[in-house]
DNA sequence: TACGCTTAATCAATCGTTTGATTAATTTTG
DNA sequence: CAAAATTAATCAAACGATTGATTAAGCGTA
């Protein structure tokens, strides 16, 4: 049946997601994955052509999500710079940190320096999501709800640094919290809040403040 | 002679290094190291035991350089924390953002979950930095000259996340700064003192503010 | 000669991919 | 409607290429 197919390709893709995630591009066999995905190895080159066809078939599946996450936040005019980036926060730390194998996925392949092709995809995509959030800076600066000499860039390396540091080494960052972000009731209940509040509170301190630099 | 191995084992290491950087662990296969380097395959092998040996002894190469370092600034007695962090950041920025292929290297590694030695020794070893980072912070907290209710652990999760963020993904870092970041000159005239300032400030304004959550 | 270094040749294992055969589903035809 | 023809889906097996690693012979120097 019609169904039936959509749904193995769907979950080949969640396996290969999560595989590819895990152990990367190179790492990731085909055997692996068609293991994992209780199918025989040749249908990933039925299916998707090549390895290369099914990662970029794992890509090209979650774009369109990513590209709607922000745009409704930055075009309500009912709100300020201050709600929009804490809503911005907000959704950030609920969406990606929850949901991370794909950001994990993402950040590894991008950090390669020979993957052009693949390379220029991905990069567009993530500027759609880093454009909404630097145009709601630019706006808190410009009506003087910002110190005028915040450095805009440099504060979206934090927002999203930040995060990815916590979600792309989760052996590293359990060894710092002292707990594994890993268990999902920790990270819903203690990290999730934690994070949100952090991170409001370290732009708010910073975007408002006039950097005294005197001793 | 015994001085032309040292120097010969030291070139493999620096070309491996920019090798697994640029294809990452799995990427890189020993006869792509040793053809770049000039020498012959079995030597990886005659010099380091294995392919993860040589990638061992680059990651102990750069670690244990810099650990020394932090340990200098952290037992210096005549500098208060906030001193410390101070030459903590000057430090980051001088060594790490301009050699950025191993961060490169090691985040991307660490990011998989691949279960092995080689992951847990990698994050064995990068605890160590982190403990400096954050023994400086909690002193700071404990003598009074930071606000009480810091977040340690995601400060530094801030610190390093802001730095990986830019280096690892450089493609992207240009597009959000305007410029190409692997311009020499732009990296070291520009880049450099504005990340140094850009963290000091974040970090000064919020580890003395009192946090204050009303708008 | 004896020893440390270097090499080409080679190893088994694994890689991504392809093949040919078989089964299941669909369409066409009488 | 039923039989035949066609297409789609699935599989085990094997392909050539490449992987990390090892071998044994050759090299130069002390």
């Amino acid at each position: 049946m019609e169904k039936d197919k959509i749904d193995k390709k769907d979950h080949i893709l969640d396996v290969a997601e999560k595989v590819f995630a895990d152990l990367g591009y190179d790492g990731a066999s085909t055997r692996t994955i068609s293991g994992e995905a209780g199918v025989n190895m040749a249908m990933l080159n039925y299916y998707f052509g090549s390895k290369e066809g099914l990662f970029l078939a794992v890509f090209k599946r979650k774009i369109d999500s990513f590209r709607t996450l922000l745009q409704n936040i930055g075009s309500d005019e009912s709100m300020n710079a201050w709600d929009k980036l804490d809503k911005c926060i907000d959704n950030y730390v609920e969406r990606i940190i929850a949901n991370n194998c794909f950001q994990k996925l993402i950040n590894r392949e991008v950090s390669m320096n020979k993957r052009g092709d693949l390379t220029d995809k991905i990069i567009e995509i993530l500027m759609v999501n880093v454009y909404e959030v630097k145009r709601i800076m630019e706006e808190g600066v410009n009506n003087g709800l910002f110190y005028k000499d915040v450095d805009v860039p440099l504060v979206i390396a934090t927002l999203f640094g930040t995060k990815n540091y916590i979600v792309n080494m989760p052996q590293l960052s359990s060894l710092i919290l002292g707990h594994d972000i890993r268990d999902e009731k920790f990270m819903e209940n203690e990290l999730k809040p934690r994070v949100k509040t952090y991170m409001k509170r370290l732009l708010k301190a910073y975007l408002v403040n006039e950097h005294d630099n005197s001793k």
